[in-house]
DNA sequence: CCCACGGTTCCAATCACGGGAAGGTTCAGG
DNA sequence: CCTGAACCTTCCCGTGATTGGAACCGTGGG
């Protein structure tokens, strides 16, 4: 299989796989004599690995981790279980931070009246300095 | 006020004060003989405005707008409002998002005894390469 | 044999931010 | 007056995952 093949095969695009393979996520891919990548049937189930674990939000460090542990015939299932739980930690916490943003936006936009006067007390609020209600977020750059 | 005073009175550090000059999300300071910028009190008060807008969550760019929309005294509200809801509704898409992560994870988790044993079935999951339950997420780098 | 469609590498941009180097300015104390 | 510390200046690089594009080479069907 060329990458063309593999990626339709993973759902991973090609130029993330030769990514995850510069980055050393997966190993390097045999080659043919032209020059072209070849993916064996176990490559495409790791690819699958990688785009299922990406889309639960697990971070390329972390899939480099369970998938040392897959390859692991004697791996203990806590290992498994505490990056996962880690992760769904992390989950929760960006939850919460989200949340609480969105609830001070909707109560200060629930303020601003949908009309053509130029009262609206969202910018007064922005403009007020007033400090988050919470701890200091943990991250802020969230949008991707 | 020179860059360091400004940076404290407004909790915007002194790096990003000169980046958001730097990307026109500010004007350009006025600059003192010895070339330091310095800062007026209501620079200090856009600073301050940027600084909790980003706080709730607002891109540069939806800041940007924010701020042409205060310093103009016939603003709509309901510019302002939709700006606003907007984001209130990226909000919770992203809420929405992460927390069908972290369901999945917590019910694959579940299933994972936290002892030595490798049967562990999250990496058995990760590596059937299950689709999504629901729609292709809308954006997936949502960590910082 | 040609051409389109693959593949290959490399470089750049994204977004908001931090780190650090190399050098100039300011100001207080000796 | 001189020194040194603490500030400021610009400039470049790295982050993380991903996409886009350019320039070039290989492959295979008509």
């Amino acid at each position: 299989m060329n990458i063309g093949q593999a990626s339709k095969a993973s759902g991973v695009s090609a130029k993330m796989i030769r990514y995850y393979e510069q980055i050393k996520l997966i190993a390097p891919a045999d080659r043919t004599e032209g020059n072209y990548r070849s993916f064996s049937d176990d490559e495409i189930n790791q690819l699958q690995f990688i785009r299922r674990a990406r889309s639960l939000g697990f971070s390329v460090e972390e899939i480099a981790h369970l998938l040392s542990l897959w390859s692991d015939r004697v791996r203990p299932n806590w290992e498994v279980k505490a990056i996962a739980d880690g992760h769904v930690r992390a989950l929760e916490a960006k939850v919460a931070e989200i949340r609480a943003m969105a609830d001070t936006l909707r109560e200060l936009s629930r303020g601003c009246a949908d009309d053509e006067r130029p009262d609206c007390p969202i910018l007064a609020d922005l403009a007020s300095g007033v400090q988050p209600r919470r701890e200091p977020a943990v991250s802020r750059g969230f949008q991707a």
